[in-house]
DNA sequence: GCATTAAAAGAACGGTCGTGCTAAAACATC
DNA sequence: GATGTTTTAGCACGACCGTTCTTTTAATGC
């Protein structure tokens, strides 16, 4: 690999950090640069404009997202599937802990404002991977018996994301303990709406 | 009241519009002295401080909030307390539409970051009381024996801030219709399993 | 080891930000 | 209508923003 792209990934490494600490809009050039202890000319040159650097940090917290979130658990295919999709949560919830109890899309998303640029797009593109990733998962506990087949994975996918969503603000809020019991509860009264009612009657 | 109270107000509300649009973050004074057709200076003479401005901006918002919000739902006092939950919700899901189809509490709560400052604190004071009031609600249909007994409040209140900001979220990424199917669905299935069993068994 | 190419630094630009200071205008009071 | 008090405008400041140049340094290929 050239040395470009080495000191390029290290960069989106560090801005990576401190999106996740301070949100993407803080990212500036001046302090990127400094964390990375170059010039800002010389951190400039490998994206040659703001709009590529947040587009590539994006990109880079996809694949991490990925890393941390889907991988461990695509190797636990030998486990059943509520078990998996419990791990899957769980991991969604942990996957990017800042100090503010956020979570760096959901962060990115409320900044970008203009319907039309890159940036938008991006996390547009991401936002409906991961929705369409987690329908998938429903469909997949339907398959095997674990849910009720008129349940529509696109609901079942909304409230799931309510309860990531309420979680992380009741934890910044300081009224969801580091257990998220409150998310929990919520998990475990939506499985036992959704269970297959089938094996019980 | 004076000249100088009646500009403030003025430009508290042209503000507040500003805010809901494009953010609390983009609100510059000087986009708002233009806004407001007049200088910079003179704007800020009324504020000394962005901070104080920002705060303001928030109050004036939460003012607001329960007008939109509160006090209509208020009104309807002879009314049952199933419609006048299902009322505020409605209210609160409406409150305030801005384009990117956020809450500007929500905005503004994810873009404040340092824990210590006034605007963290104002917003965070609104957020508790609007939570507690939901929660005060909540033991209202507990004790007029709609909701089961064993009914934690703050969890209701946890569930129904999910499906808030998940409708909000879909709704930004066109996955919920402007009827809102996604979050009455949730709601619905609150209520059924919420439901005070007494009356049926 | 040298020539070529890529990467980084340096300095400067126009712009916008929040914020002071001072003078002018608008207002209220008698 | 003159006086004293708010309210507003004008101007300038230092700081930081993204970006563009030119020059120097470092890595690469033969």
């Amino acid at each position: 690999m050239s040395k470009g792209r080495i000191t390029r990934e290290h960069i989106l490494n560090i801005a990576f950090t401190i999106a996740s600490e301070t949100g993407l809009e803080s990212l500036t050039i001046g302090v990127l640069a400094k964390a990375c202890g170059m010039s800002k000319s010389g951190l400039f040159s490998h994206f040659n404009s703001k709009e590529n650097l947040q587009v590539a940090v994006i990109e880079y917290a996809g694949e991490c997202f990925i890393e941390r979130v889907i991988v461990p658990v695509r190797r636990k295919q030998h486990t059943d599937v509520t078990t998996r999709l419990q791990s899957l949560l769980q991991h969604w919830l942990d996957w990017n802990h800042s100090f503010q109890g956020s979570c760096m899309f959901m962060d990115a998303w409320k900044e970008s404002n203009s319907n039309q640029d890159v940036l938008q797009q991006t996390l547009r593109k991401q936002l409906h991977n991961w929705i369409s990733y987690l329908e998938i998962q429903i469909s997949k506990g339907q398959q095997h018996g674990l849910f009720r087949q008129d349940l529509v994975p696109r609901q079942a996918v909304f409230q799931f994301y309510g309860l990531y969503l309420s979680s992380h603000l009741f934890h910044s809020l300081e009224l969801e303990n580091n257990e998220r019991t409150l998310f929990w509860q919520g998990v475990t009264q939506l499985y036992k709406q959704w269970q297959n009612t089938d094996t019980i009657n």
